[in-house]
DNA sequence: CCACCCATGGCAAGCGATTGCCATTTGTTG
DNA sequence: CAACAAATGGCAATCGCTTGCCATGGGTGG
């Protein structure tokens, strides 16, 4: 493949007889070139079919326009947002797009990390798996923005899940709720813990009591075990650390007999596609998921760690909304002093 | 961001104490260097930190070890199964993946392929939008691999729908249906055209009338068009262009009381995340997606155009098969006599 | 009319690797 | 033991572009 030999800055100088810096610059800095010389430059180049090497320039400048998007599992619906967010926002930069996947592992992460960071001008960390420390040690060497993970001093944009998980304990303590598990995700999820808390507190402040199940891998797969956990507690209100788990939940819950939402609840976050379809269809947490990819990159151009200090990261926070559907009602009405099984 | 210097292998030479290109081959080529002072080297490098510039490397090899995956739409989940399996064989052979979305538009498609040309060692052109002419053009000066797309002299991996698309006729016909209708994808969907071709010839086979409508888009929000062109036919078997149109096709015909599988039979292709969540759950064929898309890179991997003559471009073709859910029944007793409509 | 400035174009030195070619060293072989 | 081949390391050119610096020339103000 390949033609014999792709045309260069210099075949294009020669034939517009100027210098191969002058073509450089009508391209990559064209205020630097008299307007006439300029046009006669792209004539050439268009002429010859010019396009120019992203990697000679890179290699040169330093700059490569590309950014790089890490996700735990790009299989998981609940990125697709910020995936397709962040993807639109870069084109519209002109910026290639790199996308990887980093298997649920912080291991990996930093693995990959380490291998892009010379081809890459930044890297979008999706819920990353990494502990704190770890990002801030990178974003000294990285340019990195999070998303929908929080790390001191490092840009971020997030959907606000605390005031999300609020209006979930509202819903279910306005139905009647005196009670409520939550099915939680993987340990190193940030999300994970933050929402536990959220409604650990959101809950009290209701009188209600909370508990935590788990760790359950945010997949439909894990509903089964999510589920019966919850079922062994009596549980009225389950709260799935993502839908993708709620829907898990709701079918362990059919093969079980046990009716949703007459016997029991479920709550789930991200609203994804699927989360309307399945039945019943799902009570869920919806943010603007391809917002904040957006906006990730957004922060990303404004330039992370070198726009000057560090000291005014900038820090996006997105509304959350509920998204009220079938899998929520009032406890059953002898409520928690009647067994869900009989 | 950025360290003030990165380390070259210039520093690794001197910390070694051997000249670049021992250093170099080292890591690239590293049978050319007497294992003694290859480990010496990597000891080196390690003690450095020092990490290869990728740029420099493809700048004078003209190796990129960069592949590129383009897809009309990256949020249908038609494609996650083949964007997974390509990024995962990618990253298997140590490949850089990028991931580029073409908007369902022939011209981004081209246009994206041209501007990544140069830093790209070859193409997966999933569902590839554009004209047959233009893939052979392309492949003159690209390395390329077809997913789900078949072009003379290009190799490709395509679920076999064909065969599948037999199996949807049958089973229609084999509950009773005397008729089928197509609601169809995209005009230049090489697969719309294709699946239309097979449904037709299957139906024949059978005796049975077959019709085709639309083009609509491949969306859940085009499927209540396609339900109420196909309403307006007085349709007993549809068969939708993919799983998203079909559910759509589900929503709207529940919305307008016709029962199915009871008054009407549904179909889609390509059994996506939430095919079986909705209700009644879908039928649908079911190709290995991931399976392509790792062929199509391993394809890629063995050489495209590179290796020799384009004579034996390799084909792969994935086998399919239905998976029968609630949306298929018999046809209502009265038959075509009765219009679904009271 | 002179001094000075700015806009513009060219020169040439890199960026950090790869690789053809040559020079040694070491190993084989008759 | 001489002669030749293989293995190994180094030199230096090169990939295609960017950019600091300099030269030129026309425009401007005093």
């Amino acid at each position: 493949m390949g033609s014999p030999k792709r045309t260069t800055i210099y075949d294009v100088a020669r034939e517009a007889g100027v210098a191969a810096s002058t073509v450089s610059r009508a391209f990559s800095n064209p205020r630097r070139v008299n307007r006439a010389t300029r046009e006669h430059v792209h004539a050439a180049a268009e002429r010859l079919g010019y396009r120019p090497s992203p990697l000679a320039s890179a290699l040169q400048s330093g700059r490569t326009a590309t950014i790089a998007m890490l996700v735990p599992d790009i299989t998981n619906p609940h990125f697709f947002g910020a995936i397709r967010g962040a993807e639109g926002r870069a084109r519209q930069a002109d910026l290639t797009f790199i996308l990887s996947n980093t298997e649920e592992s912080a291991a990996k992460e930093q693995d990959q990390i380490e291998r892009l960071s010379r081809s890459v001008d930044g890297f979008v960390l999706a819920a990353s798996r990494l502990p704190g420390g770890a990002v801030t040690d990178l974003a000294r060497d990285h340019n990195l923005a999070l998303v929908n993970r929080e790390v001191e001093g490092i840009p971020s944009a997030v959907v606000d899940n605390d005031s999300g998980t609020g209006q979930i304990v509202d819903h279910l303590a306005s139905l009647g709720h005196r009670s409520l598990v939550y099915l939680s995700g993987p340990q190193q999820s940030w999300s994970a813990g933050r929402r536990w808390k959220a409604l650990r507190s959101a809950a009290s402040e209701h009188g209600m009591a909370a508990e935590r199940l788990g760790p359950f891998p945010p997949t439909t797969d894990a509903g089964g075990a999510a589920a019966d956990a919850a079922l062994a507690r009596d549980a009225t209100a389950l709260v799935a650390h993502n839908d993708l788990l709620a829907i898990g939940v709701l079918k362990r819950l059919a093969e079980r007999d046990v009716g949703v939402p007459e016997k029991a609840s479920v709550v789930g976050y991200d609203n994804i596609f699927g989360a309307d379809l399945c039945v019943p269809s799902l009570t869920t947490l919806a943010g603007p998921g391809d917002h904040a990819g957006r906006a990730a990159v957004e922060l990303l151009l404004r330039g992370g760690a070198r726009s000057g200090t560090l000291t005014d990261p900038h820090r996006v926070v997105l509304p959350s909304h509920l998204v009220i559907r079938d899998s929520t009602g009032p406890p059953p009405v002898t409520g928690r002093s009647r067994r869900l099984l009989h």
